[in-house]
RNA sequence: GCCAGAGUGGCGGAAUUGGCAGACGCGCUGGAUUCAAAAUCCAGUGUCCUUAAGGACGUGUGGGUUCGAGUCCCACCUCUGGUACCA
């Protein structure tokens, strides 16, 4: 056979590589190391996608060149394997998720291995697995005796925290719940989304517009106890120390929002009766402001305290807990009515209807604190109470929610801040006269001795300020809040945790940590897994025995939530390094060798949780000294998406004429109508030969007064899109997969699809093949060309020149440019009627990393016994990648006029006067005035006239 | 709204510091081979004008800097992704 047969040899060397374990990875690198990390799948029952190739061949690429450069490459996999595809076709088959979870990891490891990814499979792990089970809980426990030192920035031992007089004297149990209050893993109560008609509760994606996804329920929001983690403690080390990171801009940038440090002032306005706030703020410059507000004073939080002259109102969440004290009689009615709608409103419900703005006066006032004027105080649900102090001074002259709200309740408006006379944009004057609003920085006005002060000195000074009278002080605030730990699902890791119990079998509010030495806390057998209708979580159906431990002679209720799918994804890079050891999660020696990860590539959906998450649980490790450096990942790459193949869709109305695809819109709900009419349109597939390109625009063939859209589409099962890795590689090989997804174009860009593409580099395939093997005998024979000669000169310039290309592109992650290089050494060497042998191997271990399986089998066939995955990668010699001469192009005016051939390393002068010499030059400059001479030495020469 | 990224031939995409725009691949056209086709090989292929030689134009739009701009600056348009009142 000696045609290339990718069915044939692709297997053959993918047994090869498992039978002589050639990628089996030491337990310790020798020399340098580098650790390339692929972020795992969820093992789906749908099989591997064509967007899971593209980062694994992206990584294998690069494990691949750098094992022949001589480092020691760590390249594992494993699979992200609870979550809650599993459990509902447990509840629907009643058959335990294991088995599916097992079945489809088979699924993807066959397929992952069908791609001739070279991972060391002695490394794979599951998330599911109980040896690895038993070590997310032993992190979970490290959280849970850890405390955050805030003068020190660090996680300490809870045994460590300093507890307080007062708390001692109240003797063993205050001192408990004092410990766990401060514990980095702690209880707390949370909303979640409770199902009656389903009987369970659901995840945030699986409620649409406050029902449910399956079956369109009513969902209520239930407060239920829940596990929360303290990442808000790390939000300071979270931001500053991604500075150091080799991560894109974009994606630091994305992380330091969702972090959204923001810096400025709390401070308390008096709410009690008007003629007591001399007396109070008397006493506030003696006492300074208190820790905690009183129940005198609302406390607000605000990025703008150079506002607080023109803060005319004030507003409160609907949950803030003032809110019945500072309802007047009058207003008790509105007051409960409005907090009832906003309590059944969901998250989504609350943001879709930002347009107008709603609220209800409370009947009471606060005093400006720096105005000594009363303020009316509102109720509204654009205050958050999960932010802030969940209470804000409302400035609507330079706040447009503010505005708003004033707006819509006739509040008044008093601009403390001059946009300035320059300001562009903000209409100045409209400002000034309280009718638009200005958010910017200017001069302060309206606002007593302060007025001149520019925004940013008016911050520092009033904080200086309030701070000196008890009123206030600078603060700053996170959008990030704590961890919503638990979920209320069985197929996740139990909490190795227990919950005491009284003498009537009712929980006290102690906790017991299950010792190290008894982890696991493996899921109990159930008999079914439907729901039991109670919003507690399902392992409440736990058998007794499981439930119902007794220690020391105590009974004891066992944690029924569940860890979140995101648990075991935070610490998986660690274990790769030591998978099997079962004395510690990863032995300490091997951790400081192979950390951090050198290189991190996955879908940039993980871009802010995973990674925050993963980053949170590595400082909390790193702080009790458990791993050595301070950030897991050093550099992170993300892919792009992969769509589907470009479509071409035309529009019909009812009556089936064509409409034009500008005059189409989308309603609410993203279906096509006619934008004159308001009238359902058709959408219509095209074929490729129905479409043409017209100027700037797309047309029918038949009628190009009809405009069609072109556009390539996110891959969906509803669309039919989807492109199976299973048929790419048994039409046209694994190889030709890999280097397709690699040659669509940069790694990090969104791509469409096409098949076309593929068979182009099949063919290349095909010719690297030919180029060695003569496809015309029986037998598998060397190409007649192949000899075992010296490359000619002009040979081993495009030898050079390629190793040179490809070894930059890889450095830098180019990996469709390094394949257009090969592609030109091909070509090349193709119309070669002698080829050297050593000039074919140089190409073979280049393309080897994309291509592992093709270079194989020509390389064996080559005469060599031993696999090329560690052949030295080949080294260039400068010198032989450079032309002795060179073309360079001479300008006059404008225009390129002439092309000379001069001697690479010509000089300037020299350079000039070969141009000057050139007739068709000389004759131009002859009748025009040379301004001025541009020479760049090997690249060209301008004559500037006039 | 806001934030990020991107607009280059018929298509996917190339283009060190500003220095010959369109590498490489797909598609298309012509030729060789073949009884014919597939496959393969060779040549051509930005647009327009011109019989040709040659010329003009050309990197989303408009301006600017420069001897010189796909690349730098300003304004705008379009698309893609993310986000949702965070005081």
């Amino acid at each position: 056979m000696p045609r290339y047969n990718p069915a044939e040899i692709e297997p053959k060397w993918q047994r090869y590589w498992e039978e002589n374990g050639t990628f089996r990875t030491p337990e310790m690198p020798s020399g340098d190391k580098l650790y390339v990390l692929d972020m795992f799948p969820y093992p789906s029952g749908e099989g591997l996608h064509v967007g899971h190739p593209e980062g694994y061949t992206a990584t294998d690429i690069v494990a691949r060149f750098q094992r022949k450069r001589g480092k020691t490459v760590l390249h594992p996999i494993g699979f992200d394997a609870f979550g809650l595809p599993a459990e509902e076709h447990a509840i629907r088959t009643n058959t335990p998720p294991r088995e599916s979870t097992e079945k489809n990891i088979a699924t993807f490891r066959r397929q992952l291995k069908m791609l001739g990814f070279s991972y060391d499979w002695d490394r794979e792990l599951a998330t599911t697995d109980v040896a690895y089970v038993r070590w997310t809980q032993w992190i979970f426990l490290v959280l849970f005796d850890t405390w955050f030192d805030l003068s020190q920035q660090k996680g300490r031992p809870i045994a460590e925290l300093p507890i307080p007089d007062d708390v001692v004297a109240e003797g063993d149990r205050a001192i408990r719940i004092y410990q766990d209050e401060h514990r980095l893993a702690y209880q707390a109560d949370a909303l979640v989304n409770w199902c009656p008609a389903l009987g369970t509760v659901l995840a945030n994606e699986e409620v649409v517009d406050g029902r449910s996804e399956v079956g369109g329920h009513p969902v209520q929001r239930l407060p239920l106890r829940q596990w929360m983690l303290r990442i808000t403690a790390y939000a300071d080390r979270l931001e500053s120390e991604l500075e150091d990171l080799d991560w894109s801009s974009g994606i630091k940038k994305l992380q330091k929002d969702w972090i959204g440090r923001s810096t400025g002032a709390e401070v308390d306005f008096f709410v009690g009766p008007r003629d007591q706030f001399q007396e109070w703020s008397n006493r506030r410059k003696q006492t300074g402001l208190p820790r905690k507000p009183n129940y005198d004073v609302l406390r607000v939080y605000t990025i703008r305290p150079d506002t607080l002259f023109g803060a005319t109102y004030m507003v409160i969440a609907p949950e803030h807990p003032l809110v019945q004290r500072l309802t007047t009689p009058e207003q008790t009615l509105a007051v409960q009515a409005y907090c009832t709608a906003a309590a059944n409103k969901s998250d989504r419900e609350r943001t879709e209807l930002v347009k107008k703005k709603t609220g209800v006066f409370t009947g009471s006032y606060a005093i400006n604190p720096v105005s000594g004027k009363p303020i009316p105080i509102w109720i509204a649900d654009y205050v958050l109470i999960s932010y802030g102090t969940g209470a804000i001074m409302a400035v609507p002259a330079h706040d447009t929610r503010d505005f708003e709200f004033a707006q819509q309740f006739g509040l008044p408006i008093v601009p403390v801040v001059d946009p300035g006379p320059q300001r562009e944009g903000a209409d100045r004057q409209q400002v000034l006269d309280g009718n638009s609003c200005f958010a910017g920085e200017g001069t302060a006005i309206h606002s007593g001795p302060y007025d001149g002060l520019a925004t940013s000195q008016f911050k520092q000074k009033i904080a200086e300020q309030l701070d000196a009278v008890g009123m206030g002080r600078a603060a700053v605030n996170y959008k990030l809040r704590d961890w919503l730990f638990s979920r209320q699902r069985f197929w996740g890791e139990p909490f190795p945790i227990l919950h005491e119990l009284d003498d009537q079998g009712n929980p006290n509010g102690l906790l017991r940590a299950v010792v190290p030495e008894q982890l696991p806390v493996n899921l109990p057998h159930l008999d079914d897994y439907k729901p039991h209708g109670r919003p507690e979580p399902p392992l409440m159906k736990a058998p007794e025995s499981w439930l119902y431990p007794t220690l020391d002679g105590r009974r004891y209720m066992r944690e029924t939530n569940t860890m979140p799918q995101w648990a075991g994804s935070c610490w998986y890079y660690l274990r790769f390094i030591d998978p099997k050891n079962d004395a510690c999660f990863v032995d300490p020696k091997k951790e400081a060798a192979w950390m951090p990860v050198d290189l991190y590539v996955g879908g940039a959906e993980h871009a802010v949780l995973h990674l925050l998450y993963a980053r949170f649980w590595h400082k909390v490790l790193y702080d009790r000294g458990h791993v050595s450096t301070k950030e897991p990942f050093h550099r992170l790459v993300n892919q792009g998406m992969i769509l589907g193949e470009v479509e071409y869709t035309g529009y019909q109305t009812e009556d089936g004429q064509w409409i034009s695809a500008q005059l189409v819109r989308r309603d609410v709900d993203g279906n096509p109508i006619a934008r004159q009419t308001g009238k359902p349109v058709t959408e219509v597939k095209l074929g490729t030969d129905q479409a043409t390109k017209r100027g700037d625009s797309v047309v029918l063939v038949d009628n190009a007064e009809i405009r069609v859209d072109s556009r390539a589409h996110k891959m969906s099962k509803s669309r039919g899109n989807v492109v199976n890795p299973d048929a790419i590689v048994q039409d046209y090989g694994a190889d030709s997969l890999r280097l397709y997804e690699m040659f669509m174009g940069p790694l990090e860009a969104t791509k469409p699809w096409s098949m076309s593409g593929v068979n182009g580099v099949r063919s290349f395939l095909d010719r690297v093949w030919r180029l060695i093997i003569n496809p015309r005998d029986d037998e598998m024979i060397l190409n007649e060309a192949i000899q075992d000669i010296e490359p000619t000169e002009e040979q081993l310039r495009v030898v050079h020149r390629t190793i040179e290309a490809v070894t930059h592109d890889l450095d830098h992650l180019e990996f469709n440019t390094a394949i257009a290089r090969m592609m030109e050494f091909v070509n090349y060497f193709t119309k070669q009627s002698v080829r050297p042998r050593k000039a074919m191997e140089s190409l073979l271990v280049m393309l080897a990393p994309f291509a592992p399986h093709i270079c194989e089998e020509l390389w064996q066939i080559l005469g060599h016994d031993r696999s090329l995955a560690y052949e030295d990668w080949p080294v260039f010699d400068e010198a032989l990648t450079r032309d002795e001469t060179v073309v360079v192009p001479v300008q006059v005016g404008k225009k390129v006029r002439a092309r000379i051939k001069v001697p690479a390393d010509c000089e300037r002068e020299q350079l000039e006067a070969i141009a000057r010499a050139e007739p068709t030059i000389a004759a131009l400059l002859e009748s025009k005035e040379i301004l001025k001479v541009i020479v760049v030495p090997g690249r060209m020469v301008n004559f500037v006239v006039k």
